[in-house]
DNA sequence: GTAGGACTTCGAGTGCACTCGAAGGCAAGC
DNA sequence: GCTTGCCTTCGAGTGCACTCGAAGTCCTAC
């Protein structure tokens, strides 16, 4: 793993980047080497290669192949595994990720679909947020006030 | 359903209390009825009457039962049934419920673990929370561009 | 030329957290 | 007294997202 890599796997982890909150975006701008093989993108995403198979296996990702059948992931493949490692994060079903797939692949005309898709999952997140949140506060009452009477 | 356990149900699932952050303590300083059948439990809580035996079952709750045999909730376990769903909601194994449960059975001189399982908790919850935001920054930033280049 | 290591496919196995269904008990209302 | 409906236990089934293992291929280094 180079130093660039090493770097690059930072930013993708970062979550507050500073201009473009980005990373699908950044790995494409960025100098990631353009033929990977499947063990450095799992050192770069965090990913195991076992999972990014069963994701290309699925349709979530197409990954070129070297003259012997091998993964290469290029910028583009590398983008997309990064993207749906922030739906997965986030909780989005595969299944929904698979249909957004399928829309891009069908092209264009499927933008208002997709994003409507990418909406109700802004609305999930968003859910989420406030149940972390409310769970957070009920935690750190516990913590705050251990040593008192609870039981619970 | 009476009105009471209606408006119980809302500050229950409440996010934002405004001074005690609370909400299985709120059960018991409020009028729950100390009465409840399961089916009135899950209603209130919106977890399902098969899920509470499972809890049961699992030992994260016990409930005490009437001369027939049938669960009677008190205010008490409403409150454990409650604190328990805030923090499955914020994702902490079920097996770590289980081993925080046994933990306040076992008596007060395990209060040093049961802190150090609620801050760990509190960690995850952390986490969790940096990464639903970036997530979230991630899908905004697509929806907004969308009409833009992108086809991932 | 051969040992090592990273890769391939395929199908099967795992872990978690429910979720369901069957078979039966019991109290209330008609 | 019988139906209705909510309750009981128990074990088995489900769905999701991986995760693993076996058997084989291919390039590199010695």
């Amino acid at each position: 793993m180079s130093v660039t890599t090493d770097r690059l796997r930072d930013l993708i982890h970062t979550t507050q980047g500073e201009l473009p909150p980005l990373t699908a975006e950044l790995v494409r701008d960025l100098e990631v080497p353009d033929r990977m093989a499947i063990a450095e993108v799992a050192a770069l995403t965090g990913v195991s290669a076992h999972t990014l198979r069963y994701y290309e296996r699925i349709g979530l990702v197409d990954v070129p192949r070297d003259a012997a059948g091998r993964r290469v992931y290029d910028r583009d493949a590398v983008g997309r595994v990064v993207f749906i490692t922030r739906l997965r994060d986030s909780d989005m079903p595969i299944a929904a990720i698979a249909r957004y797939v399928e829309l891009v692949k069908q092209g264009p005309e499927t933008e208002p679909e997709r994003l409507a898709l990418l909406e109700a999952h802004r609305e999930d997140i968003l859910h989420r947020l406030r149940d972390l949140q409310g769970a957070l506060a009920v935690v750190d009452y516990k913590i705050t006030t251990y040593g008192g009477a609870c039981g619970t």
